[in-house]
DNA sequence: TCCCAGGAGCGCT
DNA sequence: AGCGCTCATGGG
């Protein structure tokens, strides 16, 4: 009766300045993130691994982050990927003392970095994910992006339910890569990113686009090139998706308008910054201007 | 109604 | 290589 069930559990250390507390409120941020669940201090997420849903929950105890999987027995691939996911989620492997030591010198950085210390660049460790998030993201307002990645996800991506609450994973290359154009015009894409979104799932299938392909390339400038040959991914893009999935410290999407209204408030400016303030100001930042970017949207 | 939104591709110089 | 036009639709 009532018996408790052995649960399995992963631990994975974190850095002295990690702050999970910030991570959270960022995570918690917008209403209507559907690709994974925060409940009083824990996150709930569903990935799909070896054609297996595999449900975790993220706590935090001083020092180490605490993985429980409630459903099922994950095996020792499948922790291991866990494992991956979330370092690369909480970019758990990077040493942020010079980006801290740099920031403290600047000026408009130091008070924000104050403010939200710990802070480390949340990312969307998927790669298809992230690559069409940033589609979905262009040129439209975010709340619109999120509806449209609600509708997304919940047509065409796999879930489970616990405890009452609905999980769900990111549609799937192969589903993706079957749509239409059409298929995605009914959720209010345009035809433009549907095509984009279609066309990119079927790249990845075909072996021509992967993180891996990313990776191999020698430079982040040679990263960037690759990314903006591919048809959808301009220069924006290409720099969210190096800081959100691969990790980049140096990804820097210059033309962001979150990064350009965070500049105006800490400016104190009546107009956005130009695009020549923009280079002088991010000469300061060289190396770490994903985290530049990351702090200030932090800010608005 | 108007302007803007976490842009990108394309055609024309 | 750099500029301007077009796409597309919800939010405020």
């Amino acid at each position: 009766m009532n018996e408790k069930v052995q649960l399995s559990q992963l631990s994975i250390p974190t850095p002295q300045d990690f702050s999970f507390a910030e991570c959270l409120k960022h995570l918690m941020k917008p209403e209507q993130e559907w690709l994974y669940r925060v409940i009083d201090n824990s996150i709930y997420k569903l990935l799909k691994m070896d054609d297996e849903l595999i449900l975790f929950i993220i706590e935090w105890q001083p020092g180490n982050i605490i993985v429980k999987f409630p459903l099922t027995q994950p095996s020792t691939i499948q922790v291991k990927k866990v494992t991956t996911f979330i370092s690369e989620w909480f970019d758990l492997e990077k040493d942020l003392r010079d980006f801290y030591e740099l920031a403290n010198n600047d000026p408009i950085l130091r008070p924000i970095v104050q403010s939200y210390y710990g802070l480390r660049i949340v990312g969307i460790p998927h790669f298809f994910e992230a690559i069409s998030w940033a589609i979905i993201g262009q040129q439209i307002n975010l709340t619109f992006a999120y509806t449209l990645k609600k509708r997304l996800v919940e047509k065409y991506g796999e879930s489970l339910e616990y405890e009452g609450n609905k999980y769900y994973v990111f549609p799937s290359l192969e589903i993706v890569a079957s749509l239409t154009v059409e298929d995605l015009k009914l959720l209010q894409f345009s035809a433009r990113k549907a095509e984009y979104i279609i066309g990119i799932a079927q790249l990845i299938l075909q072996g021509k686009l992967s993180k891996d392909l990313v990776l191999k390339q020698k430079t982040f400038e040679q990263k960037h090139l690759f990314l903006t040959s591919i048809r959808g991914i301009g220069p924006w893009t290409a720099d969210y998706v190096l800081m959100k999935s691969l990790q980049e410290p140096t990804a820097f999407p210059i033309s962001d308008v979150g990064l350009h209204n965070a500049l105006k408030k800490q400016l104190n400016l009546d107009r956005k910054p130009t695009m020549a303030e923009l280079k002088e100001l991010a000469m300061n930042w060289e190396g770490w201007q994903a985290y530049a970017t990351f702090y200030l949207w932090r800010s608005l």
